[in-house]
RNA sequence: GCGAGAGUGGCGGAACCGGCAGACGCGCUGGAUUUAGGAUCCAGUGAGGAGACUCGUGGGGGUUCGAGUCCCCCCUCUCGCACCA
């Protein structure tokens, strides 16, 4: 072959590979499979299939694992490295409703545009194993996992998932006990609320079945939720923006009670917190995981409310404070204000709660800092102090934290004491500040015990206890950690309080009102009676519909109204035993089909269970899956429901791991310049030109240029497809690789990729005489330097490959090229190993090279080149000379030189020698093979 | 406001444990080839200086024989969180 022709090459490679069925993976029960070798499951973020097809973006991480699965064959594992489509869910909905065509219709072409971008760029995926969400024998399973939840309960004291058979007979024995707050064992603490769990017979049949329903992990159940009128159904909390916006679509999102299925997920706060210690994941990631789930410490307080037989629970982190608690706050909303609001107060209460329900959360939001509320009339007793304090409602009480009312302590909380202050509420200071703090705040002890208040700042740190005692117990000169056991063992004595830890995390909101995701395998029956499919009825299969579309509407008083009411008799109405049911309306939300998708890859095409467990032994253990590769935008929506359905799996005996993805890698974004017009919208960014005095310009008018992640919404998505075209696959993928850390953000640049085809037609002529077409390689003996770089090589390109630093591994391969330039033919033994190591980068090139070489089989399949160490030793080094820790010359020792000699040569040096001239050397550093310092005056 | 990360040539980025700053690539300059442009190839390329040298990793200070790297203060940018009791 004359020239580099990638072209032919690359169309050549990839029919053979496709034939020859190359990267297929084989498993336990495979003929063929061989288990001594070890594992590697390596896998992208399941991509969703896009109308607009891929843009240079998406496959910077499919070339990332590309290069680490075609490594790791190489190295000799069995590699795992599969593909599939996320294609249930609202994008692919809306893309369909746009362009007036059936979801699946749309779905299946964008598919199909996606596996033909993949494929075009080498990807070495086993696209036998290729699933697809939509798919019925893959939501089969989807559906089967959701029955698993709806069977089962969370046991709190065996800290895991059971069977919800397995309630039923420990209540039936008296093994566990029906309590207010749920299931409790018998003997065990009394709650806060201080009722007490009936006996499981003294229920009625339907109290029974009312206290189970409520336990199950998927559970119907009437709470505020996030509804989107313009998406036409209710989203869940990660779905939200803080700004209180759909993430999709950037719609209003309004608070609304609705009845909804919610899947447990916050029986697994603290599992879900604790096992992010057993991952290797980044930590921003961790940390983004752990502030979502939200732990913290402290305890549930009953405060009594004076003249009726009511009490206020509270949960506060600071019980040590409790007091200096000299006034309660209640959330708006909060149920009891009805009850304990006095009549003449009435009138008042009423305006500010129907205000607050008014404001939206961006409202509150906005003026965060102003504090207003009413004082209800209504008094509770500080158990601690025995005095009687006002009680308030504020909307800066959130009802969805805690328990919607707080004891406020004015003196050591910002929000309470901008609140006490306010309204002039009494500030009772009950914690010692440090010295430092007076000290900043220019004032004393002594004043500021007499009048916190007249500072601006409050102190919220810790301290020692101070004006905190009654008749039973004392926090007077207790650090907080002491003081907080002191009082918490206080209110447990006496039961109104108990030690408590809370999370942030809520219930997950599972339903939505779409059509294109997955039924539910639940069926409603009269009397509001839920049943729920048999595992053989399985699968509920998605009816075909000819107006698939929303409701959607512009006015959050709409209810919502799931596209499925309309579906057609025959699929709404189930008869069993001459009862007629309904089937549930609503559809499982995107995320449902991601949480499990990594476990069917390793089993795609089984349609007894969801995945073989001697596969599923095979290819998650011990670590899960080894590299999981994906940008941070589901650094808590999918990776936290993942695991969350992982651990319930692995509660129920179907997994052999606790974490689903051992080791997550966050891929940057690939950014560029965007152009908006003088509307501020974005006009499409391969139109813009650049005029000659810099200014840009779109169809003649001027634009201003803007930068930001690529993609449709800036209207600046290159596509590879031209690229691939013009320089071919393989410098394509070297470009992406070669641009920096695949970590971190880059903008993109077009024309920079012409260096990396440079590199490889310089190979190419290293390789071939392009006028005559010969090979060059030779066997000849290889110089000692030249086997010296090519072993250094080997161990730099290992090492960085290991660690997914593909850029400097690609530097590294350029300089050992750059090295066997102008030699006019080169040793087989550096061909082989350059051509091996560049193989998982630039595969088709290779396949080409070791083909021309002699090599036998796939390059793909070939074993990756090992370093000798003897030749990263030797005889004789470079040692750089400084004066005064400046740099004055260079000598070349022998490696194990000793100090003297190196001393004697390098003081002998002329650089050197002048600038010792007149100084007396007082101290000489030695650092042997490397460096030698003359300290000298 | 709180938390995390990052600031290195014209640009993207290298630099193991504190030991030659700027590997490698783009761009640029000069040359070759070409009718020409493009593409390709060869050489050079941190700044200042004729030179010996000097200055250079956001700014200031410190530790050290020696600091991009370690410590303290400050500035800028990016990301995450933000009435969570």
């Amino acid at each position: 072959m004359k020239r580099y022709d990638f072209r032919a090459i690359e169309k050549k490679w990839q029919e053979r590979w496709a034939r020859e069925r190359t990267f297929r993976t084989l498993g336990p029960g495979d003929p063929g499979f061989d288990a001594s070798r070890p594992k590697y499951y390596v896998l992208d973020m399941f991509p969703y299939p896009s109308g607009a097809g891929l843009h240079v973006g998406h496959p910077l991480g499919y070339i990332a694992t590309d290069i680490v699965a075609r490594y790791k064959r190489m190295r000799g594992h069995n590699v795992l490295h599969p593909m599939g489509f996320d294609a249930f869910g609202l994008p692919a909905e809306q893309y369909a409703i746009e362009h007036g065509v059936h979801p699946r219709v749309t779905t299946e072409k964008n598919m199909e545009t996606m596996r033909r971008q993949l494929r075009a760029l080498g990807l070495g995926y086993d696209w036998d194993r290729e699933i697809a969400t939509i798919d019925v024998r893959y939501y089969k399973w989807t559906q089967l996992i959701f029955l698993r939840m709806y069977d089962s309960w969370y046991d709190a004291d065996a800290d895991r998932a059971r069977p919800i058979a397995d309630l039923e007979r420990l209540l039936e024995k008296g093994e566990r006990l029906a309590g207010p707050e749920g299931v409790a064992i018998p003997g065990g603490a009394r709650t806060p609320s201080g009722e007490a769990p009936r006996p499981w017979a003294s229920l009625s049949r339907k109290e029974q079945e009312a206290f189970v329903d409520a336990q199950r992990l998927a559970y119907l159940a009437e709470v505020p939720v996030n509804w989107c009128p313009a998406l036409g159904t209710v989203l869940a909390n990660e779905e939200v923006t803080p700004e209180g916006r759909s993430e999709r679509g950037n719609h209003p999102v309004y608070k609304r009670p609705l009845k909804q299925w919610m899947l447990r997920i916050t029986a697994y706060a603290r599992r879900l917190l604790d096992d992010l210690d057993l991952v290797d994941w980044p930590e921003p990631i961790k940390m983004m995981q752990r502030n979502w789930i939200g732990r913290s410490e402290g305890a549930m307080v009953r405060f009594a409310v004076a003249g009726t037989g009511e009490a206020i629970e509270v949960y506060t982190t600071r019980p040590d404070t409790i007091f200096g608690a000299t006034y309660m706050v209640l959330a708006p909303e909060h149920p009891l204000v009805e009850k304990i609001a006095a009549p003449d107060r009435a009138a008042e209460v009423r305006s500010y709660r129907e205000a607050a329900a008014r404001r939206s959360d961006v409202e509150r939001q906005a003026d965060a800092r102003e504090k207003s509320g009413v004082f209800i009339g209504a008094r509770a007793v500080n158990p601690a102090t025995g005095k009687e304090i006002p009680i308030w409602i504020a909307d800066y009480v959130l009802m969805g934290y805690g328990t919607g009312a707080i004891m406020a302590v004015p003196a050591h909380d910002e929000r309470d004491f901008a609140f006490a202050k306010e309204f002039g509420l009494p500030i009772r200071p009950v914690v010692l500040p440090s010295p430092e703090w007076l000290n900043a705040q220019r004032t004393t002890r002594e004043a500021y015990l007499r009048d916190p208040a007249a500072l601006d700042a409050v102190y919220s740190g810790e301290g020692e206890g101070v004006g905190s005692s009654n008749a039973e117990v004392s926090l007077d000169g207790l650090r907080t950690d002491r003081a907080k056991e002191a009082i918490v063992s206080w209110l447990e004595r006496k039961a109104i309080g108990a030690a408590k830890a809370q999370f942030k995390l809520r219930d997950w909101l599972f339903s939505r009102q779409r059509y294109w995701g997955e039924p539910f395998p639940l069926l409603h029956g009269n009397g509001g009676r839920v049943r729920a499919a048999g595992e053989g009825d399985l699968p509920v299969v998605l009816p075909e519909m000819e107006d698939f579309r929303p409701a959607v509407s512009g006015d959050p008083e709409t209810p919502p109204k799931p596209s499925l009411a309309r579906a057609p008799e025959e699929w709404r109405i189930v008869t069993i035993d001459g009862e007629r049911w309904e089937r549930e309306h609503n559809t499982m939300p995107q995320w449902a089909g991601s949480c499990w998708y990594y476990l069917r890859f390793i089993d795609p095409k089984n349609d007894d269970r969801l995945v073989d467990p001697e596969k599923e032994r095979y290819w998650m253990s011990p670590g899960g899956v080894d590299l999981y590769l994906g940008g941070v935008e589901h650094a808590v929506l999918h990776l936290l429901y993942a695991r969350f359905w992982h651990k319930l799996l692995y509660d129920l005996g179907c997994l052999s791991t606790k974490e689903p993805f051992g080791r997550l890698f966050n891929q940057g974004y690939i950014q560029a310049y965007a152009y908006t017009d003088d509307r501020g919208v974005y006009v499409d960014a391969a139109r813009v030109v650049e005029e000659k005095d810099g200014t840009f310009t779109f169809e003649g008018k001027p634009v201003s240029r803007a930068y930001g992640k690529m993609g449709k919404s800036l209207k600046n998505a290159v596509t590879p497809d031209e690229l691939v075209a013009e320089y071919g696959c393989d410098s394509f993928r070297l470009h992406e690789m070669y641009m920096g850390p695949i970590e971190v953000s880059k903008a993109w640049s077009t024309h920079e990729i012409v260096g990396m085809h440079r590199f490889l037609l310089r190979i190419w002529r290293n390789f071939f005489d392009e006028k005559t077409g010969a090979l060059l390689v030779r066997e000849e003996r290889t110089p000692e330097d030249l086997l010296r770089l090519l072993h250094r090589t080997i161990r730099t390109v290992t090492d960085d490959l290991e660690n997914l630093r593909f850029n400097t591994a690609i530097a590294a391969l350029i300089e050992l090229n750059n090295a066997l330039v102008g030699r006019g033919g080169l040793p087989r033994a550096v061909a082989e190993p350059l051509v091996l190591m560049l193989a998982p980068m630039a595969p088709h090139f290779c396949e080409e090279l070791w083909e021309a070489l002699g090599g036998e089989g796939s390059v793909a399949a070939a074993p990756w080149p090992a370093c000798d160490e003897r030749y990263l030793v030797c005889d004789e080094v470079e040692i750089v000379v400084q004066v005064m820790g400046k740099l004055r010359g260079k000598i070349s020792v022998p490696a194990d030189a000793r100090e003297e000699i190196v001393r004697e040569r390098a003081a002998a040096d002329p650089g050197v020698q002048r600038h010792l001239e007149g100084k007396t050397i007082r101290k000489v550093i030695f650092v042997p093979g490397r460096l030698i310092n003359f300290v000298a005056s």
